[in-house]
DNA sequence: TTGCTGTGTTGGATCGATCAAGTCAATCGT
DNA sequence: ACGATTGACTTGATCGATCCAACACAGCAA
């Protein structure tokens, strides 16, 4: 029998100021407008704050069924874009006094069940997913109501981001600065989101009448030797003189193996990123690379969630993040 | 009334099972050994399994007063380290049957005082605190028995890291070479580690007989442009011909600084960092770095952390973590 | 006095699981 | 053959808060 840390329950403090449980239910739960007299109010409150009771979340949860924790599922936490996600997703939460529990899928196979299990067994409300797989959709769809998907596989989520139009301001920009050799480095993670930016880029260079050769395109984790070796296939080729990658982390690889092959930046080779990290700026040159309201997306995620999770039914009006590309120093025009 | 995603209860899988409740939960606690025949055992199971029962996780935990989520507190999680201290110790604590709450502390000015609620709340069992502020422990001790403390102030955690020897071979490889002008950059956290470690650092210099002048000490917070202008005041010392950083980040920092000043890399200056973050390869060139056993020492919290939990009085072996300097290419033999 | 309204407070059922104690049949020992 | 033991389940109390229905009681009108 381990002696628990604080057995102070609403019964030990009623007692205490001399009420009916009740009461100081009714206190706590500030729902004593007009039903507890202020007198007394003030009093439970003393005793409870002397006493140090906090009400048992376990037990108000089961009473109410409204549970306030929710799951944030990310491809990869180490990456700072997605502790950017998370900051500001707690940060809302919190606002809205509910806690977040962190979920890294590259780090658990098994993550779409966890997420069920959890909403399941009444332990989560329910979970914001960035990033989803094709295999993974499906499976959410079980418990649909209580899950938003941000850059999944279906366009309807309350949380859009328009990809399209800043890769078109990508795009147009390293061809507006000459370069006809457009290389593609993305994350090797199967997530449909990578997919259908590189599809999209493709279909870009297509319509400015660019070619895109076989063996421009290169995958690449986020551990340094892959990334290095993703991106030396594509640095190699002289006739790729602009790189664009999925993230800014792996225009890093980037820099390397440019350094390595003796391509100067942006002289011989332009090279642009995703997401606009702070890192971004730390790189030399500085990137070039399309920034992502973080923040925001985050913020409304969570909002639309929560009102979700209220009423699924309500289609409340959805947020279309749009990209902002930033240009700095590691783009210029192809030397020669 | 919002209709929940699944109402199915215990009882109406008994209900559906023709057994009574108690045997369902007799069936699901896997205490069923002995106590339920097997084929009223495997029949319940199909039955839960049909009805896609999962027990509701609030009412196990008000009964048994068991909680199996755990909070996590770090300084900063954009900074890599602390996603991979995150990713390993959730990964132990999901192995442990636990889900983690991860907590930015640098983003939640309140976070002791929520962690104390959520203790005290019953919503988590215990925490994971990684690197304290010096006002922060005192607040803590109210729950002591529920918190397990990496790199605060009290030396006498289960968990420790043995910096000093660390920071032994950092200097002594940099006086090694010939340096003798060694400025220290710091991250600007108010975390009594920041101060331990610059402490020590001083130390060992005079013990090795080499001066440390005022000015030679900076601060940085992480946001780039800070860092830079922490590390510059740094650089601009001709008679600073080595740099130790907190963390590899910094270190990028000093890169950037170094580059700006015309000081080249590990010619005109030596850099080395602090945790060995995949990053630290990634820079040009490669960062000399101190690792530490990111994964061992989160995996060792999380147990020592439970088995506290269980019971407080218990003192288990603590575990030490060993430093490792990696030498690579950012620090030489001073130039001119 | 009786009836009525409204304010302030309380009893007790309830959420869904766990667990100790109890029922009842079948089996065992001598 | 009869009480004792075992096996296989069920009953009912319990965790701590919420919340509805009930109640006490004051003031007030008739």
């Amino acid at each position: 029998m381990k002696a628990g840390p604080s057995p102070i329950t609403s019964n030990s403090v009623a007692k205490a100021a001399g009420v009916s449980q009740s009461t100081v239910s009714l206190v706590m739960s500030g729902k004593s407008a007009g039903r507890v007299s202020d007198s007394t109010r003030d009093h439970v409150m003393a005793v409870a704050d002397r006493l140090g009771y906090r009400p048992n979340a376990t037990a108000r949860m089961l009473r109410t069924g409204v549970l306030n924790i929710l799951a944030l599922a990310v491809p990869n936490v180490k990456q700072p874009f997605f502790g950017e996600i998370f900051v500001a997703a707690e940060k809302a939460a919190r606002q809205a006094d509910h806690a977040v529990v962190l979920i890294d899928t590259q780090n658990d196979p098994k993550w779409v069940e966890r997420i069920i299990d959890m909403v399941r067994g009444r332990m989560i409300a329910g979970s914001i997913v960035y990033a989803s797989d094709s295999e993974d959709e499906p499976r959410l769809a079980e418990i649909a109501d209580q899950v938003l998907v941000i850059e999944g596989q279906n366009s309807g989520s309350p949380v859009d981001i328009n990809v399209e139009s800043g890769i078109d301001a990508v795009v147009e920009h390293l061809a507006g600065l000459g370069h006809s050799g457009i290389g593609y480095l993305s994350a090797a993670y199967p997530k449909v989101t990578f997919k259908r930016r590189f599809d999209y880029f493709r279909k870009k260079l297509r319509d400015l009448g660019l070619e895109f050769r076989n063996g421009w395109h290169s995958r690449a984790t986020f551990e340094i030797e892959a990334s290095t070796s993703g991106a030396q296939k594509l640095v190699r080729q002289p006739a790729i003189t602009a790189i664009v990658c999925d993230d800014d982390l792996l225009a890093a690889g980037v820099y390397r193996a440019a350094r390595q092959a003796g391509r100067a930046i942006p002289d011989d080779l332009s090279v642009v990123g995703f997401n606009d990290i702070e890192f971004a700026r730390v790189l030399s040159p500085e990137l070039t690379t399309l920034a992502i309201p973080t923040e925001r997306i985050a913020q409304e995620a969570v909002h639309k969630l929560l009102e979700k999770l209220e009423d699924p039914a309500r289609v409340s009006s959805s947020y279309e993040a749009e990209l902002t590309l930033k240009i700095r120093s590691s783009t210029a025009r192809p030397g020669e």
